[in-house]
Formats: C-alpha cells, sequence, structure tokens
DNA sequence: CTCGATCCTTGACCCAGATCAACTGGACCG
DNA sequence: CGGTCCAGTTGATCTGGGTCAAGGATCGAG
C-alpha cells in the first residue's frame, strides 16, 4: 500500500508542493531537517486515513489527490467540513484526538510526520510555525466563508459556489483556456458534493442539471465541467463576480 | 467614547482575560512590553467597530463584552460567522483589509495594539505566536462544528446547539447551580441569533417558544434563560450528550 | 400619559428542497 | 451476452421553514 519513497519526491526541493505547504517558507537547511524525519504514505480513493476519535500520531500534507474532512451525528446526517486539496496539511500540533473523518476520495499521497518529531522542529523553526499560523488563518477564513454558503445560499447557489471553489484552486495547477473559461474534474460524487454543501444528492443532481440547461455548465460524462464563462458562474453563485479577479 | 487607560487594567496582571488571551502564554517581562504598546478602546452597543473592507491597522482582544462577526451578500443576506467574547483575538496579523464585519452587540472594551508594532512583538516572541496558533486552531475547530450546524441540523437543533454554546463559554465565568442547571442572559437579540443560526427571527422566536413550552427552557424577560437539565438541551441539540461533560 | 421606536410573538399561507420511488447507463464479472 | 452493481437522473409528493402581515410588550422622550 505505502508507495517506496523513492518514487515520489527524492527531494523536497522538487516537490510539487514545495512553494505552497507548511515548509513552503523553509531554508535549505531546514528543509534538509525535514527531509530526514518526512515519509511518504498512499491511499487508495474511497480509503478512510484517519477516524474521527482515533489517537493520530502523525500530520501531513496532502501531496496528491483530494481528500475530504467529514463530521456526522449519531443518526448518521453528515457534513464535510473541508476539502484538502495538494499542499493542505493534514492534523493539529499538540492534540491528540482526530476530531473528524479524513477519508480520501482519489488516490492520494500524504507526506507524513511523526507528531512529537514534528512539534518539536516546530518549536525550533519560526518559519514552520509562522506558515501554519498563516495557512491555519487561510483555512479559518475558508471555513467562515462557506458558513455564508451553508447558511444563507440557495441550492444553486451553493452549487455554483462549489464549482467556483474546485474550479479556482484546481486552475492553479492547470491553466485554463482564454477570457474566462474554465475546465476541470470534479474530484467528488453527488453524494459527497451534497454532503458538503447540505443538501440531499436528489437537490446536486437536479440543480446540475438544471445549471446544463441554462448553459452556465456543460457536462461531459458526469464529472468532467466545462464552464463557459467564469464571470457568470461566479454571478450564480451570488459572489460579486466584479472584474477584479482576472487582475 | 474611549475609556481612559486607567480606568480598565493598570497593569496587565491584574486584566480579567490574562490567562485566555493571546497574552497568556507571556512571562513578566514580556508581559511589560506587551503593556507599553496596549491601549484601550471601548464601544457602545451596536456600534460598528470594523467594517468589512476597511484598512484594519490594529489587532486587539475582547476584555469585556460581546461582539459579533458578520458577513454580507450583496442583496442584504447576512451570516454571522463568528461570535467574540472575552479574550478572543480581532485581526489577522500580515494582512490589511478586514474580510468582515465587526460590530460590537454590547457595550465593549477591547485591549489593542497598532498592528506593526505587534507584529514586530509576535515575530520576537514565540509565546505570543504559539498562543495565536493555539487559538486560531480552536476558532478553526468551532467554525467547522458550526458549519454542521448550518448544514444539517434543523431549526429546534440549532436553537438548542447555540444556546449550549453561549452557555457553556458563559457558564466559565459564572459558576451556577447543581446538577446540570444553567443560568444565563442571551447577548444577542432574536435578529442576531437568526443571522448565527441561518435562520429567519420568526423562526427563531417560534422555536424559543417552542423550547419554552416543551419545558426545556425557561424564560424570564426575553433574554433571561434558565436550562434546569443542560442534559436534555444537549439532546435536543443532536450533540452526543452522554455525562462526559460534567467530568 | 401618550407617542414612537425597538424588539418580540403569533398566525396564515407558500415554496424550495427533502423524501420516496422508479428508471438509465456504464463498468465489471462469470 | 445476461446479470448485478454502482453513480446518477428524473418524477411525484410532502413538509419545515420562509414570507407576509398583524399585533403586543417595554422603554425613553416629551
Amino acid at each position: 500500500m505505502n508507495v517506496p519513497r523513492h518514487k515520489i519526491a527524492p527531494h523536497c526541493a522538487e516537490c510539487p508542493i514545495r512553494h505552497k505547504a507548511v515548509c513552503a517558507r523553509c531554508e535549505t537547511d531546514e528543509l534538509a531537517r525535514l527531509e530526514e524525519i518526512k515519509y511518504y504514505r498512499s491511499f487508495e480513493a474511497g480509503q478512510t486515513i484517519i477516524w474521527s476519535g482515533d489517537k493520530m500520531d502523525f500530520v501531513g500534507s496532502v501531496v496528491s489527490g483530494v481528500a475530504t474532512l467529514t463530521q456526522t451525528m449519531e443518526d448518521g446526517r453528515t457534513q464535510m467540513v473541508g476539502l484538502l486539496l495538494p499542499s493542505d496539511f493534514v492534523g493539529r500540533p499538540g492534540r491528540d484526538g482526530a476530531p473528524y473523518d479524513v477519508v480520501a476520495t482519489t488516490d492520494i499521497v500524504m507526506c507524513c510526520f511523526r507528531k512529537s518529531p514534528f512539534e518539536k522542529m516546530m518549536n525550533e523553526t519560526p518559519h514552520i510555525a509562522h506558515r501554519l499560523l498563516e495557512m491555519t488563518l487561510d483555512e479559518l477564513d475558508a471555513a467562515r466563508e462557506w458558513m455564508l454558503v451553508l447558511g444563507r445560499k440557495t441550492a444553486r447557489e451553493k452549487i455554483a459556489s462549489l464549482l467556483c471553489i474546485i474550479g479556482r484552486r484546481d486552475a492553479s495547477l492547470t491553466p485554463d483556456g482564454p477570457n474566462g473559461t474554465m475546465v476541470f474534474d470534479l474530484p467528488l460524487t453527488r453524494e459527497a458534493m451534497a454532503d458538503y454543501l447540505g443538501l440531499t444528492l436528489e437537490t446536486v443532481s437536479r440543480q446540475m442539471s438544471a445549471l446544463r440547461k441554462d448553459g452556465v455548465i456543460q457536462l461531459e460524462g458526469k464529472r468532467h465541467v466545462i464552464v463557459p464563462d467564469l464571470g457568470q458562474l461566479m454571478e450564480v453563485a451570488g459572489d460579486d463576480s466584479d472584474g477584479g479577479f482576472y487582475g
């Protein structure tokens, strides 16, 4: 199951998430120290990486693939509370129990550190602590933005918001067509989308069909999405779509 | 408007939030440095402390009173994304624009620092940076817990969840009656509750009445709440109410 | 004491999205 | 080639909470 170390990123310097992950700010000597304690793990689509409530003895970054953070009530209602894309950080220094389930939705590779060496390193390396604070503040902003989506947006707006977010994060990797066109593959099933949006999968399906019918998106198969006009999608999402974005 | 400095907390050592705020971990010498750059500001109930989009030239902690963080769409729909109680931190080091409105819901006193001296101090004082990371991670957990409330809970469960949260945080200040009884004053109007819960104020009012009729809570006036059985309230909130809490 | 303002409650009706249920279309397997 | 999973779509119906509207309670000002 675990991919042999040498297959992935022989050196941090060549790592695809080098400039976005917790290690982004590290100097070469700091990187060398991290390199000594890091190890890779990979998981298959559908596998649960961490169970809510379990003891977590490692932290790490998503190198490739997509995972979700979900919370579940006793009666089975579930809410996705985070989407983990490459460079996102998993785990909380200074706490043992995991508060959420972490599930791989695609095959995924993670760059891990055992918790105590990482915490030690963090205390000695302001660059890491600082970057982690920055990333956590960003996640907090994202979580709060999502609260607006969950609390106040209609189903149609929710779907459009999700497509915007996935498309935008994905687009930083694959530069897309000209003038506001965007193309990407959904890494989520309709059910996972529903869990993210606080909807049922039927409503997700209906609204996807409606957006297609209205020409806001095109679908090839179930998962491949083409957004002919990003501005229009953002408008449907209820975000102020004023140009500022393309800058 | 601003309360003269000497009125509030002549020395940090006597500050009511000394052990919970960003400064919690500071040694006496570090505290002395903070003391030099801190200043107090107070605001009246209803006043907007920070406007979304404005330049923010200070950060600070809530010393007393309650404030809210809200996000608003162009068409006026608003969602509260955070509740700021004493010891909570406002502002983001390393960013200029404020992403949300911050509004005082009661008279409030804040302990402020101009941003650049604070950032400088933070870089030189790991105790502060570390504590801020810890607080931010806690807020992220709280935000994610709230996503479950917004996305999956019914109106009745939402109200009960809010009462639990307010009561619990408030209870750490005023220890309450025996065996699961809890008494507190709501610091929020029905409308503010609705904005927090993603509901309308009418629904909030109806559900409050329903909880009263069902004996889950008692009301004296509009704002004074008596919870005879906290376990029952938590059950209504849909949280696993198993005993663990009273430990 | 009345006036207005603010906050809250309650009722009547409606609709977006949930629920229940049937069906399609690929992928995989014997 | 049937068979049987899934993942997704679509239809019919139901309902929780939104919307609109009409008061009620409290309070400070004049």
